[in-house]
RNA sequence: GCGCCUGUAGCUCAGCUGGAUAGAGCAACGGACUUCUAAUCCGUAGGCCGCAGGUUCGAAUCCUGCCAGGCGUACCA
């Protein structure tokens, strides 16, 4: 018997028994969990049935529960008030759970709502004038998990990163390097990519302090660049690559994936040709000043303290173009290319209103497919002192944090090892992970929604609400596991009739759980789901572990029984913390 | 001015598709390692769920108004 059927055998069993007690069957009944595990394994509150049967929920719940009986798989229900409690027969409940998610293994929790469509997810989106700091780490996280849960639910995803690699900004590293580079590289200077580029556009802003000409100069060179002076295309293409090789890095220490990288500098052009298109078909038409505009629906976007509809430039009267005009441009080259159903755009919410317009525009174009791109938006990172700002220097660099953390971690590491017996590389390994899931636990484990007052104390624990508190749990399990060898896979000769005490039954009841996690994440694009309940089953775990013995129970067939909960367990919590983007560890 | 987001324990946040006594982590205090990994666990203390109305059998949750903070508000990205 599936879980899917247990759930649906038990529901049934109280829809004949309402029929057998009121006449009727019951319109709409779910099965929930009580609030603790004392009260029953599941909880069918009849609130809903009030209005359809005129009677009070206690009333219901009283009738309903005469007319229930005993057989094979509910062993009793209770009626507390308006609810209906009813214990499963333990080695049903136990032994149907647990022999699912074990022979599931690492699909367990995953499902094909998704119907294979596809789709794109767009994020990170850096600068290539600069190094990536907190903010990327947030939206990266976000990336990457929102991806992941994607694929989990049954959805084709391609991961994007738009690479804004032009633009004025460019150029005043490009001015500053050039000018005062004399020809330095980063190997020269032993820094990363990024970080070398980085320090000419730091550079560039302390000497534009005292000396305003060189903003006239960058207005040259931009303008050099885009008449494809050869010079200035060299010097583009070697500073940026310079950057994409120290983004490279960044990337991989931190576990961000792409398929597919999109740059500015190729779509700037084509975005005219669309406003060009639109303007022909009287979408867009050209204001007083030369301006190419759109005018938004009034409907949705209000009007002007003049009564005028609000508007978007599209295009400058030099012909030059913006930020949306390049956006209008990828929007559609992303779709068509690769014959995409959804499109997902991870940027911060400060973007809200330029997605809201975009996605609107490109709706008046006629795109149908306008719908189905969404803006992930999510809060901004403050630190301490405020917002950061990257040209105030008021900012947490990415690799720093990364390499921070991770000493932090190998420190805890060597402290568990006075006799030092892990090697280097050992040590090495375990606090990559443990550092990059400290961070992305902490990223996602709130909402989107909510902007993160960033405490670098709070950040870097790895006690309590945090990726290394998971873990650990994980790696206490296998740990058990190790010890017991394969008993567990053995589980015919499992007696789940054993289980249920309140620990065993709140571990299993995470367990659960964990598919409608997955899915209540999915749908509001919102890992933070899946970290507050795998945190949830980490500690519903430890609780367990600290009050019964698995290796040590008190008879055979009660420790292979446990064995296979926790292996359970264990597969639940490396499936959730992998949907984060972070990796288990066996030892720790 | 208008739009979006946020307001829950000292701090950081869950809970927000209405339902059983409002939860967790951190910080504070007290306790548990000759026992499967103490990055753990247990206990104590800590709440006009921003304020005021409304809807409902029932509101932290839904609606309205107000207050406070953040972000945005074509011709930056």
């Amino acid at each position: 018997m599936s879980v899917q059927k247990l759930r649906e055998t038990i529901l049934n069993k109280i829809y004949r028994a309402t029929e057998k007690a009121l006449g009727q069957i019951p319109e709409h009944l779910e099965l929930d969990f009580p609030p603790n595990t004392d009260l029953g394994h599941f909880a069918v509150g009849c609130f809903p049935l009030a209005k359809q049967f005129r009677q009070s929920p206690v009333e219901i719940a009283k009738k309903i529960a005469k007319k229930i009986t005993p057989d094979d798989v509910i062993q009793e229900v209770n009626i507390s008030g308006p609810y209906l409690n009813i214990n499963i027969f333990p080695d049903v409940l136990f032994g149907e759970f647990c022999s699912e998610i074990i022979s599931k293994n690492n699909k367990y929790g995953e499902s094909s709502v998704g119907q294979g469509t596809r789709g794109m997810v767009e994020y990170l989106s850096p600068n290539t004038n600069k190094p990536l700091h907190l903010g990327h780490l947030r939206n990266g996280a976000l990336g990457m998990s929102i991806s992941k849960i994607l694929e989990a639910t049954g959805h084709w995803v391609v991961k994007a990163n738009l690479i804004n690699d032009r633009g004025v900004h460019i150029c005043k590293s490009m001015l500053a390097w050039k000018r005062w580079g004399s020809g330095s590289t980063p190997e020269s200077e032993g820094l990363k990519g990024d970080h070398f580029v980085g320090t000419w556009y730091v550079r560039f802003a302390r000497e534009a302090d005292e000396n305003q000409t060189i903003e006239d100069d960058v207005q040259i060179m931009l303008q050099q660049w885009e008449a494809d002076d050869p010079k200035t295309v060299k010097l583009w293409k070697t500073m940026n690559n310079w950057v994409y090789d120290g983004f490279a890095e960044t990337y991989k220490n931190f576990g961000l994936e792409f398929n597919v990288f999109y740059y500015e500098s190729d779509t700037y052009k084509v975005g005219k040709d669309v406003i060009q298109k639109g303007l022909e078909e009287n979408v867009f038409s050209k204001d007083d000043h030369g301006n190419t505009v759109f005018h938004l629906p009034v409907a949705e976007f209000g009007q002007e303290k003049g009564g005028e509809a609000k508007k978007v430039t599209l295009l400058r009267p030099d012909g030059t173009s913006l930020y949306i005009t390049q956006d209008i441009a990828t929007s559609i080259l992303k779709i068509e290319e690769h014959k995409l159903y959804f499109s997902i755009y991870v940027v911060g919410s400060e973007q809200e209103h330029h997605f809201k317009c975009l996605f609107q525009i490109l709706s008046s174009l006629g795109y149908e497919w306008a719908k189905d791109c969404y803006h992930l938006s999510y809060g901004m990172v403050y630190l301490p002192e405020g917002k950061m700002k990257s040209r105030e220097g008021k900012i947490v660099d990415a690799d720093v944090l990364i390499a921070e953390i991770k000493k932090l971690a190998a420190d805890e590491i060597r402290q568990r090892d006075p006799e030092g017996r892990l090697s280097d590389d050992e040590i090495n390994h375990r606090a990559e992970k443990i550092g990059i899931g400290a961070i992305k636990f902490y990223l996602l484990r709130v909402r989107p929604t909510q902007s993160i007052n960033f405490d670098p104390a709070e950040s870097i624990s790895f006690d309590g609400f945090t990726g290394p508190y998971c873990q650990y749990a994980y790696a206490r399990i296998f740990g058990i596991l190790t010890k017991a060898q394969d008993s567990a896979s053995n589980l015919q000769d499992c007696d789940f009739s054993l289980l249920g005490n309140a620990e065993e039954l709140l571990l299993l009841q995470k367990l659960i759980q964990f598919p409608e996690e997955i899915n209540n994440a999915v749908q509001g694009f919102n890992p933070s789901k899946i970290a507050v309940h795998i945190f949830n089953t980490a500690k519903a775990f430890n609780q367990f572990y600290n009050k019964h013995h698995v290796l040590r129970a008190e008879n055979e067939k009660l420790v292979t029984a446990r064995l296979a909960l926790i292996k359970a367990t264990a597969i639940v919590l490396r499936k959730g913390l992998n949907l984060l983007g972070i990796e288990v560890l066996e030892n720790m």
